[in-house]
RNA sequence: GCCGGGAUGGCGGAACUGGUAGACGCGCCGGACUCAAAAUCCGGUUUUGGCAACAAAGUGGGAGUUCGAUUCUCCCUCCCGGCACCA
């Protein structure tokens, strides 16, 4: 062992002897307790950033103390490879995708071996090869035919100067990012995935996952957003066919004063014809993004449609509007207006003059004006005649009732979440297994014609997808009737291979079947770690696909995911790192610098997991400062001969406090990393043993057998968080079993018994004093000694004591004057 | 706009169940070692007053509950993530 800590040397010696035992990969053994513990897969991006070396780290000691804890961990790694960046790369540098995608998969490979991750690198997954997505071309013609998916028209972002069609990111303040043409909406047909019918089922799961943090479970229920309401029906003026809308408030159906369609919707487009204002209008709707966001906070507008509906109870005309914030693709593509009671009604009615009436009163008897602001509360209904004095419920339950009765109505759940588009009009994808025949239509591609290999040697413009472009690609016979037919050139959306390759990493070398048996011995996966940007999307498909695959007979679970951690993003300059935004950090040059511990340590150190962290470079040389100190301390334990062991019989009062110490350390720091995961508060726990480890100085035998037993705990307690440098430290520390193979270690209670203690002594709730008192000092003896104490007496003084709080649990006692 | 989260010394953060605010680290200041520097080691470091003991103030802003609030409740500000085609 060199007596300079040299990270270089350490860390080869170190993966050079888990690669030759293959320390990581693992067999299925139903013996043995598993533990899957697995990380959010990385998009190929070209390099490491500060964001994966984190979410990869928390996983990696998560998965290396389970493993100290005797279960049988599987953590494995793969590549989610296909998505935008290497189209654009394509653009920018002439590299066809599937190039630059394997060149950087590589490379970071490399990166990941460089850190010291323990994977099971034999299970590697990479979802831009056939092997791979063959298997979700299967399932899609599987659930094809179970009809779990269809096809419809659905709006995308269109770019009318590139001819293409435009991601979210990908329009600048409405504009495209390359041709900076104003973008519109168009429609276009697309493959949906039926979500929606599990939303019930997603929905309630949710309370049976107990190992997610709560605001994501939160923000999953408020995105598939279930509501109870009644759907109604509107005639409308010389109209045929009434107007249907959902609403989640009946109670207030007396205080309609307007309705407003979407601008897609028949109505408005029949207007359209005779009014060229209003087709102006509506040609102006269209030119807005897709983006929620952005229609959510675009100016609200509308113009009358002239024509009227008729209302259901009153008998009275409504006007009919057409406005840009009512969607064609959420329920009816038309709404009841209750500016009384409803916000955004509220400001339309206001904007354009529409009369606004109160038809709820609050409950406590306090006087509202609707002119002023919308009361949106539950409340008693007033001024709608039969229904008054009545509550929510009461008046649901009246409405449903009387149109149920004259079918008119009906009561009905609705959800805010949308079916799952999932084509894309690009070409880095998974193609969508389908052939349209003029005949038969569309016709999922048969199994034995599977997989549908995506070509990967082509050029690539950026004007639409080249797959548009390849007969030999898009020609094909049809399966069914064999005449001539085309194949569908869209791809799967990206959120696809991410849904269900924590399953495939069972099985990966399956070329016979996606999922085999192995399958139930692995999943669910027990701990999984991702960034909180994934809280919705990723997590919901994930789940969505689970039950397909379970509905399929593939798999047993329900959930994929019993425990879930979500790790803050690390930000520079205040935002989220990213190759678009460039203000990336590059994680190699500090790996080459200090190490891939030093590395590890830092961004463990440097926040708990669940938090942002904004990215400093100041503080890296701290870690390694403390792994250097580290070093030079297990070798002036070397210098001397190996302490005996410890006998709690022998030791003096100071080598009781050191051994106290290193016991309540072990406590702590098993809980941070078992129950917290909490790994800055370990680091910094084994900081402070390490401290008081280098304060005592004492080469008595008893002394170097406390000194021994707290760098033997020192070490462990390391072990998952820097694995190569304590891999080495143990050896040195005259251990024969590699520390990979080594258990965690277990505090002695006896060890960690303090018998005095210190109590802090308030007057009035602020700090006056502190006495120290025998650990079983009763109540009774603590306050006599808390009283005593001279500047707490100075404080009571002559006042006269109403009360006094003793709690020894919290070493505390506080006098109230 | 809607949903979720965050704000504590010069900086990252700690305080886990309502009970000592600032653990640990960075930075900075002083000292030791050195011809000198780097590295290393020792000491100090919330602000204000004080030689000190100690006192007062202090956890984004405002109110409230409590013997006691960084922690709970209400209102507000700013920042971050998501909003269905970034992954």
């Amino acid at each position: 062992m060199e007596s300079r800590y040299d990270p270089e040397k350490v860390e080869a010696r170190a993966r050079a002897f888990w690669e030759r035992e293959r320390c990581f990969e693992v067999k299925e053994d139903p013996d043995r307790e598993k533990f899957y513990c697995l990380t959010m897969f990385p998009y190929p991006s070209g390099q490491l950033h500060m964001g994966h070396v984190r979410v990869f780290t928390i996983s990696d000691v998560i998965a290396r103390y389970q493993r100290m804890q005797g279960k049988h961990v599987l953590q494995p790694m793969g590549w989610d490879a296909f998505g935008m960046p290497a189209e654009n790369a394509a653009i920018q540098r002439g590299i066809p995708p599937a190039k630059w995608t394997y060149k950087n998969i590589d490379y970071m490979r490399g990166q990941l071996k460089r850190l010291g991750y323990g994977y099971d690198w034999s299970r590697e997954v990479t979802t831009c090869r056939p092997e791979y997505y063959r298997w979700e071309q299967w399932l899609f013609t599987r659930l094809f035919k179970k009809g779990m998916v269809y096809r419809k028209n659905s709006i995308v972002n269109w770019d009318p100067v590139d001819q293409t069609v435009l991601a979210n990111e990908q329009v600048i303040d409405g504009r495209g990012w390359r041709s900076d043409a104003l973008v519109e909406r168009r429609e276009i047909p697309q493959w949906f995935m039926k979500i929606t019918a599990y939303a019930e089922e997603l929905l309630n799961n949710l309370d049976r996952l107990d190992g997610w943090p709560e605001p994501v479970k939160t923000m999953q229920r408020n995105w598939i957003g279930r509501s109870e309401g009644i759907e109604l029906e509107f005639a409308v003026e010389n109209e045929d066919v009434p107007l249907s809308v959902f609403t989640t408030r009946p109670d207030t159906l007396m205080g309609v004063t307007y309705m407003a369609v979407a601008a897609e919707h028949p109505l408005a487009v029949k207007a359209a014809a005779k009014n060229p204002k209003i087709a102006a209008l509506i040609e102006e709707c269209k030119k807005t993004q897709a983006a929620e966001a952005a229609l959510e906070t675009m100016e609200k507008k509308g113009m009358p449609l002239g024509i009227s509906a008729i209302h259901p109870i009153s008998g009275d005309a409504v006007p009919l509007w057409v406005a840009n914030f009512v969607l064609m693709g959420y329920g009816t593509g038309a709404l009841m207006a209750v500016p009384g009671h409803d916000h955004r009604d509220w400001e339309f009615a206001t904007k354009y003059g529409l009369p606004i009436t109160q038809v709820v009163e609050p409950l406590d008897g306090s006087t509202i004006d609707v002119q002023i602001a919308p009361f949106i509360e539950y409340g008693r209904v007033v001024n709608s005649g039969d229904m008054d004095g009545m509550t929510y419920a009461e008046a649901f339950d009246w409405i449903a009732g009387k149109f149920e009765a004259d079918g008119r109505g009906q009561r009905r759940i609705n959800y805010r979440l949308r079916d799952w588009g999932v084509s894309r009009q690009r070409y880095w994808g998974a193609p969508i297994p389908i052939i349209y025949c003029d005949v038969c239509g569309a016709v999922p591609v048969p199994d034995d014609q599977l997989p549908v290999v995506l070509p990967e040697d082509v050029e690539f413009t950026g004007v639409g997808s080249p797959l548009k472009q390849m007969p030999e690609f898009y020609q094909a016979t049809c399966p069914e009737c064999g005449k001539a037919a085309k194949r569908e050139t869209d791809t799967f959306d990206t959120f696809v291979e991410s849904s269900w390759y924590f399953a495939r990493y069972a099985c990966p070398d399956n070329h016979a079947a996606m999922l085999d048996k192995r399958e139930s011995y692995w999943m669910p996966v027990n701990q999984y770690t991702g960034g909180i940007e994934h809280a919705i999307l990723h997590l919901l498909y994930a789940r969505f696909f689970q039950k397909l695959l379970r509905d399929e007979g593939l798999s047993a679970a329900d959930e994929p995911f019993t425990n879930l951690l979500t790790q803050g993003m690390v930000l520079k300059d205040g935002a989220k790192m990213s190759k678009n935004k460039g203000n990336t950090v590059d994680p190699q040059l500090l790996i080459d610098r200090y190490g891939a511990d030093t590395v590890r340590l830092f961004m463990m150190f440097a926040a708990p997991p669940e938090l942002a962290l904004e990215w400093s470079d100041e503080g890296v040389q701290g870690a390694f400062r403390f792994l250097k100190r580290f070093w030079t301390a297990v070798q002036g334990q070397m210098a001397n001969p190996l302490g005996e062991k410890v006998d709690p019989a022998l030791l003096d009062g100071p080598q009781k406090d050191l051994r106290r110490k290193t016991h309540q350390t072990i406590a702590k720091v098993s809980d941070d990393i078992g129950r917290r995961y909490t790994f800055n508060t370990a680091i910094a726990a084994v900081m402070e043993l390490l401290n008081a480890v280098n304060r005592f100085d004492d080469p008595s035998p008893a002394g170097r057998s406390v000194v021994a037993e707290a760098l033997d705990a020192i070490v462990l307690l390391l072990s998952p968080i820097v694995p190569h440098i304590a891999h080495e430290l143990w050896e040195s520390l005259g251990h024969r079993t590699p520390l990979v193979y080594e258990r965690w270690p277990l505090a002695d209670k006896a060890a960690m018994a303090e018998d005095v203690l210190e109590i802090v002594v308030q007057v009035n709730g602020k700090l006056r004093g502190r006495v120290l008192v025998a650990a079983d000092a009763d109540r009774e003896a603590i306050e006599q000694l808390a009283l005593a104490d001279e500047n707490v007496r100075r404080f009571v003084a002559d006042n006269t004591i109403r009360k006094v709080i003793v709690l020894p649990a919290r070493r505390l006692v506080n006098i109230v004057v």
